[in-house]
DNA sequence: GTAGGGTTAG
C-alpha cells in the first residue's frame, strides 16, 4: 500500500494515520526515513529524547540511533547522522554501515572509504559485513578508485561475503564502472547465481564500453534462461538498440516490452524515444514525445537530440522555446545538443547566445557542454572563440581535444592542430580514430607527407587503432597536396580499403588544381559511377575541360547533364547581422537593399580590378558573350553576401559568411583581393572547409 | 536496523 505523504505538522499526519501514541518508535522513525519524512522523523526522535530512562544525558540505545542515522542520512541531514554518531558510546556495524551509505547517498564517496578504514582499527566491535562491504565496493565505483575497489574485491573473496548477492551485484557495477570489463565479467561468470541486478549491470558495462556484440551474447543467455526484464533492463535493452542502430531489433523489443505490465516510467519512455532517433525513426520519437503526459528535462532533451541526429537542426532549436513554456529546466544535456545544432548551422549568434544562457545558469564548467562550445564556435567561423573556451576548461576528455584540434584542421590552421595533438599527448589523455582524422588532416595542410606516413603507420598502429578509411582518405589528400598525384592514385589502388566517393573526390579536386587534366578525366569517370548525381563533379570535369580550351568537352558534359536531368543546386551564402541571417542566391534581387548591395559589389570590382583581379570567365558554363560572363561571375552569393556584410558592420569586424556549395575560383581571387582593399577579415565557410581571408591572402594557400 | 542496476551529449 502506498504510503500517504505526511502533512506539514507531523501531529497531524499521525492522528490521521490513527497513530495515537508512540508505541513503536522505531517502526515510525523507519516509516519516516524510507518516505524521507523529516518533520515526522524530528519528531519521534524529540519523543525519544524526552522519554529515554535518562532524559538528561539523551542516552538513547544503539538500534534507536541507527535508525536515527538512518533517518537524518536518508533525508539529506548528513552532517546531523555523523553527530549522532560521534557522540554514541557504544556502536556496532550496523552504526557504522547506515553513517557508510548515508555518505555514498549524499554523493562523498570518499568519506565511505574513510570511514572503512577507521573502522578497521576503532575499538567498536566493528567486522564489516555484506551490508558494508557493498557500500565500500560502491562508493569506490562512484570514486573512480581502482586501487581501493580491487583490495576490496580480494578481501571480499577472502571473507567469503562474494557469496552475497549484493556483493557481488556492486562489485560487477564497480568493474563497469571503472572500465575493467574483463574483471566485470570474470565476477559476473562466477558461481553465485545471477538476479536481474546482475544482468542489468553486466548489460549496462558492455554497453557503455562498446562491448555490443558480448552484450547481445548476454542477452540471449538471459532470453534463454527466460530471466523476467524488468524497467532497467528495458532500459538497457534500447540503448543497446540505439548503438547498434538496428530498427528491427528496437521493435521487437518495444513489442516485448508492450506485451508485459512493465510500468512505462520516464527512463522507460527515453529510452524508447533515444532508440528511434539513433535508429532513423524520428516520426516514432515524436509520437512518443507527444503521447506523454508528463515531460521532464530528459524527456525533452532527447527529443531535441532525436531532431539534431536526423538532420532537423532549426526544430531541434524549436523545442527549447516550448521547453522553457512548461517551465521545465534545461541541463547540461540540453545545452550541448542546442549548442551542437547551432553549430550544425553555423548560427554563431545564436549559439553565443546560447553560450550566454548557460554561463548565466552555471553549466559551463560541465565538460559536454565545453565540448559543445568549442564545436559550435569551430563550426561558427569563430575559431579564436573555441580556443578560448578550450583554454579554459579544467577537465578534458578525448571529445575535447579532437574538437579542438579538428576546429583548427578545418580552419586550415594545422601547426596549431598538431600543437594541440602534442598537448594531448603530453597530457596523458588518449587519442582515439577521430583524432587521427584531424591529426592526418592537418599534416596534410601543411604538406607534412613523412610525418602523415608516420603517425599512420608507427604511432596509429603503436597506440592500436585500426586504420579506417577517413584516415586512408586523409594520406589520399596528402598526397594529392604534395602533388605527388601519381602517388595518391597508385595508393588507393594498391590500399585495400573501402573507398568511397569521398577519397576518388579528394583525388579529383587534386587533379584538377594541379592542371592534371588528362588524370582528372579518368578519375571523374569513377566518381560520375560511384555518384551519377552529384552535381559538383560535372562541373568540376567541365572546368577541366574549360581550363583545357577543350570546349566540346565542355559540351559533352552539358549534354551529360541535361540527359541526366542534373541541375545545378543554385549557390546560397548568408550572412548574420545583428540578429538576421541576411541570405543571398546567386544573381538574386529579392532583398530590399538588392539595388545598395549591387552597386556596392560593382564598386569593389572596380577597385579589386585596378589591383590586379582579372575574372575567371573561362570557367562559366553559359552559352553568351564573355561581357555577360562576368555578370554571372560578379553576383555570385558569396559576393553579394560579403559586399551586405562590408555595408552593415563596423570597419575593425570580421564578417563571416556561409556558403552551401565550394567556394569558385574567381570568388576566391576576389575575396582575397577585397580583404585586402578593405583591411577586413572574411570568413567564409564553404561546402568543405573554412577560409579565412586576411591582407590579400587565405589560410587554405589556395588549395581547397 | 544498514546494501546492488537505468534516461538525455560527442
Amino acid at each position: 500500500m502506498p504510503i500517504l505523504k505526511a502533512p506539514r505538522n507531523p501531529l497531524v499526519y499521525l492522528k490521521a494515520k490513527h497513530i495515537t501514541s508512540i508505541e513503536d518508535p522505531v517502526r515510525l522513525l523507519k516509516l519516516a526515513a524510507d518516505t524521507k519524512n523529516l518533520e515526522l522523523g524530528k519528531l519521534i526522535h524529540a519523543h525519544l529524547i524526552v522519554t529515554s530512562a535518562d532524559a538528561f544525558s539523551n542516552n538513547i540505545d544503539v538500534i534507536q540511533s541507527n535508525f536515527l542515522i538512518n533517518l537524518y542520512a536518508k533525508c539529506g541531514q548528513i552532517c546531523i547522522a555523523r553527530q549522532l554518531f560521534d557522540c554514541m558510546p557504544v556502536r556496532n556495524v550496523v552504526s557504522w554501515s547506515a553513517l557508510m551509505a548515508g555518505y555514498l547517498h549524499n554523493g562523498l564517496d570518499l568519506e565511505v572509504l574513510g570511514l572503512f578504514k577507521r573502522s578497521m582499527a576503532s575499538v567498536d566491535d566493528m567486522c564489516p559485513n555484506e551490508f558494508v562491504l557493498t557500500t565500500v565496493v560502491s562508493s569506490c565505483s562512484t570514486s573512480g578508485r581502482v586501487q581501493e575497489g580491487m583490495q576490496c574485491h580480494g578481501y571480499v573473496l577472502k571473507s567469503g561475503l562474494v557469496f552475497y548477492q549484493h556483493v557481488k551485484n556492486a562489485l560487477i557495477h564497480m568493474y563497469s564502472r571503472l572500465s575493467d570489463m574483463e574483471g566485470a565479467m570474470s565476477v559476473f561468470n562466477t558461481v553465485q547465481a545471477c538476479d536481474i541486478f546482475s544482468y542489468n549491470s553486466i548489460l549496462n558495462g558492455l554497453l557503455e564500453h562498446g562491448h555490443l556484440k558480448e552484450a547481445m551474447q548476454v542477452l540471449s543467455i538471459m532470453v534463454s534462461k527466460r530471466v523476467k526484464w524488468d524497467s532497467v533492463t528495458y532500459v538497457t535493452v534500447f540503448g543497446i538498440c540505439s548503438s547498434l542502430g538496428t530498427l528491427r531489433l528496437g521493435l521487437q523489443v518495444h513489442c516485448r516490452m508492450l506485451k508485459t505490465d512493465i510500468e512505462c516510467d520516464a527512463f522507460v519512455n527515453s529510452a524508447i524515444m533515444n532508440m528511434y532517433g539513433k535508429c532513423g525513426k524520428l516520426v516514432n520519437a515524436a509520437k512518443i514525445f507527444e503521447c506523454l503526459l508528463i515531460r521532464n528535462v530528459v524527456s525533452w532533451t532527447t527529443i531535441m537530440a532525436a531532431h539534431f541526429q536526423n538532420g532537423y537542426f532549426e526544430e531541434a532549436l524549436n523545442f527549447f522555446v516550448n521547453m522553457k513554456l512548461e517551465d521545465i529546466t534545461p541541463n547540461e544535456y540540453t545545452f550541448a545538443v542546442l549548442l551542437n545544432s547551432s553549430a550544425s548551422l553555423s548560427a554563431l549568434r545564436h549559439g553565443a547566445l546560447l553560450h550566454a544562457c548557460a554561463e548565466k545558469s552555471g553549466f559551463t564548467d560541465h565538460m559536454i557542454v565545453g565540448n559543445a562550445l568549442i564545436n559550435m564556435y569551430a563550426k561558427s567561423g569563430y575559431i579564436e572563440a573555441a580556443n578560448e573556451v578550450f583554454s579554459d576548461m579544467t577537465y578534458r576528455n578525448s571529445v575535447t581535444w579532437n574538437a579542438m584540434i579538428s576546429g583548427y584542421s578545418h580552419h586550415g590552421l594545422g601547426k596549431e592542430a598538431l600543437n594541440v595533438f602534442r598537448d594531448m599527448i603530453t597530457a596523458g589523455d588518449s587519442p582515439n580514430y577521430v583524432t587521427f582524422v584531424a591529426v592526418l588532416s592537418a599534416c596534410a595542410h601543411l604538406g607534412l607527407v613523412q610525418q602523415g606516413f608516420y603517425y599512420l603507420n608507427q604511432v596509429m598502429k603503436q597506440i592500436g587503432i585500426e586504420p579506417g578509411v577517413e584516415h586512408y582518405t586523409c594520406i589520399v589528400g596528402l598526397l594529392s597536396r604534395a602533388g605527388l598525384l601519381d602517388e595518391a592514385e597508385n595508393y588507393m589502388r594498391s590500399v585495400s580499403a573501402k573507398w568511397d566517393v569521398v577519397a576518388w573526390r579528394t583525388l579529383l579536386n587534386a587533379c584538377y588544381l594541379h592542371r592534371n587534366y588528362g588524370l582528372g578525366r579518368r578519375v571523374a569517370e569513377i566518381v560520375v559511377k560511384m555518384d551519377p548525381n552529384d552535381v559538383g563533379t560535372y562541373l568540376l570535369l567541365s572546368n577541366m575541360y574549360a581550363k583545357a580550351r577543350s570546349w566540346d568537352g565542355v559540351m559533352k558534359i552539358r549534354k551529360l547533364m541535361r540527359e541526366r536531368t542534373i541541375k545545378k543546386e543554385p549557390g546560397v551564402s548568408w550572412v548574420e547581422i545583428k540578429d538576421t541571417a541576411h541570405i543571398f542566391v546567386s544573381d538574386d534581387n529579392s532583398h530590399p537593399e538588392s539595388r545598395q548591395i549591387y552597386e556596392k559589389v560593382g564598386e569593389l570590382l572596380i577597385k579589386i580590378k585596378q589591383l590586379g583581379y582579372v575574372p575567371d570567365i573561362a570557367a562559366v558554363l553559359h552559352d553568351v558573350e564573355d561581357e555577360q560572363k562576368e555578370d554571372y561571375l560578379s553576383y555570385h552569393s558569396e559576393k553579394l553576401a560579403i559586399a551586405y556584410g562590408l555595408m552593415k558592420t563596423p570597419t575593425e569586424a570580421p564578417i563571416r559568411v556561409i556558403k552551401n556549395l565550394r567556394m569558385c575560383d574567381d570568388c576566391h581571387t576576389a575575396v582575397k583581393m577585397i580583404s585586402k582593399l578593405t583591411n577586413r577579415v572574411i570568413i567564409v565557410r564553404d561546402a568543405n572547409r573554412f577560409h579565412h581571408f586576411k591582407d590579400g591572402c587565405c589560410s587554405c594557400v589556395d588549395y581547397w
